[in-house]
DNA sequence: CTTATCTGCGTAGACCATACGCAGAAGCTA
DNA sequence: TAGCTTCTGCGTATGGTCTACGCAGATAAG
């Protein structure tokens, strides 16, 4: 019957995957996992994740501060729950006649409009590998991309890691950027050129040979950002094109 | 004198630089703001990140909480701080007569030793883009890496953000499962192995091929971490490697 | 010696997560 | 139908958090 090797899931896990079902004894509950889950969003959305407190959530809802610990074990857990569901579900899976390279570009390109979408998201710290329902959702179609590549299974692994992060890491010094820019009631564009001016006097007297050179050769590109975010999206995904094609040629 | 281009340093960058000095009227300062730092910084290596705070760190001084406000503006730039001087000097620079690779990857490995060596940094959130003195020094050896490569200055900038970012990755992902296995008093191995059981155990009655072929293959390394990081760095350069020979070769 | 300025720091305000326990609702069993 | 069990929302309380404000005393300039 058991085998032994059975643990039993954690209770957020279980919570996430809807695996929880209500009791029949007690009274009806009032509220749900989802609205609990949605108003968190909604108040992360509008007023940052910095406003995410439990009695703010249980205010949305018309509820008692305390009545959210019915729902979620712990404020983390909702914060968990909010990113899967804020993520929602990953874009199209590679096709049957399409190449790796475009379905894996789809996947990073949905990554980083997931994470534009809703900024807040990069500041909930990553709890641990992906095992919610999104988030596994997600690992499934990275993981179709590269299926028939050749690649063992731990790199087919590293690479989504990889592009996730790269998504991830980019996401965020832009939105960082960005809301700088807010904050000071500047443009983007302006923040960036204080940033250059800044390190420019910081390093002036200074054995930064790399920065001067970097500074005095200029940086005036109109689609600045959506360049960089291709350039380095490129890199990866031709590193990841040499790996596949020694193994598609070299066999062994 | 002044040619309108001027914007005054922010005050967190300015005391990151040592750009503050003391005034000479009132009385003697008894702390430094060094020795607060270094409060910070022993009070988050010995008992995380979550136990810093003001009046902890205050505490560590013998002094009183509010005392900190006159060495530091916020709590946050506290931590910023911490962060510069906890990451360190990055290591020894591209030699003169030195690949770009192997440079790069000197450096790259550098950022997972730091990370590793003070692991609560990966949760003090990235406020910007690199402006104290030591994030400062490590942007320029990153940059050293890849002078004369043919690179354009965007391009030099978007490759280190991909490799540090990669770093920061992959040590938050690992340090996060090192700790999980510490809170529960397993190995990392076990969970891992958890982790596997639970997606298996999760993914079993749907759309999940991918997921299941992965876990079919098995997985059973000996030096899994190790390979892992290096697999997705290698990646990651080889795809450097190829822009930087079509610039080297196709001249433009 | 006066005066300006800076120091450490006590107090207080406005938050926060969450442990505990209670009154009442809902269903199960007899 | 009665009683028991279990579950509900949520009030209260504990023990934190950051930091604004302002005061008493120290220091040095004029």
């Amino acid at each position: 019957m058991s085998d032994g090797s059975d643990v039993e899931l954690p209770e957020n896990v279980a919570l996430a995957w809807g695996l929880r079902e209500r009791p029949s004894r007690g009274p009806k509950r009032g509220l749900s996992l989802e609205q609990v889950v949605a108003a968190g969003i909604q108040v992360a959305q509008s007023e940052g994740l910095g406003a995410v407190s439990m009695s703010r959530v249980a205010g949305e809802l018309g509820a008692a501060t305390m009545s959210l610990y019915r729902y979620v074990p712990t404020k983390h857990d909702l914060l968990d729950l909010m990113v899967d569901t804020a993520y929602g579900p990953p874009p199209p899976p590679r096709a049957p006649d399409e190449g790796w390279r475009p379905a894996l570009t789809r996947w990073a390109e949905g990554n980083l409009t997931a994470l534009r979408r809703q900024p807040w998201m990069r500041h909930v710290p990553i709890s641990g590998p992906p095992i919610n329902p999104n988030q596994v959702r997600w690992l499934e179609y990275g993981l179709t991309a590269l299926a028939g590549t050749g690649l063992r299974g731990t790199e087919r692994v590293s690479t989504i890691m990889l592009v996730s992060g790269y998504a991830r890491s980019w996401a965020t010094t832009t939105a960082d950027l960005m809301e700088a820019a807010v904050r000071s009631g500047q443009t983007p564009d302006q923040v960036g050129l204080h940033y250059w001016q800044h390190l420019a006097r910081l390093t002036a007297d200074g054995p930064y040979p790399a920065i001067h050179e970097l500074i005095a050769e200029g940086d005036d590109e109109d689609d600045y950002a959506d360049a960089e975010w291709r350039f380095g999206l490129g890199r990866v995904l031709d590193g990841v094109e040499v790996m596949i094609q020694t193994r598609t040629a070299g066999g062994r």
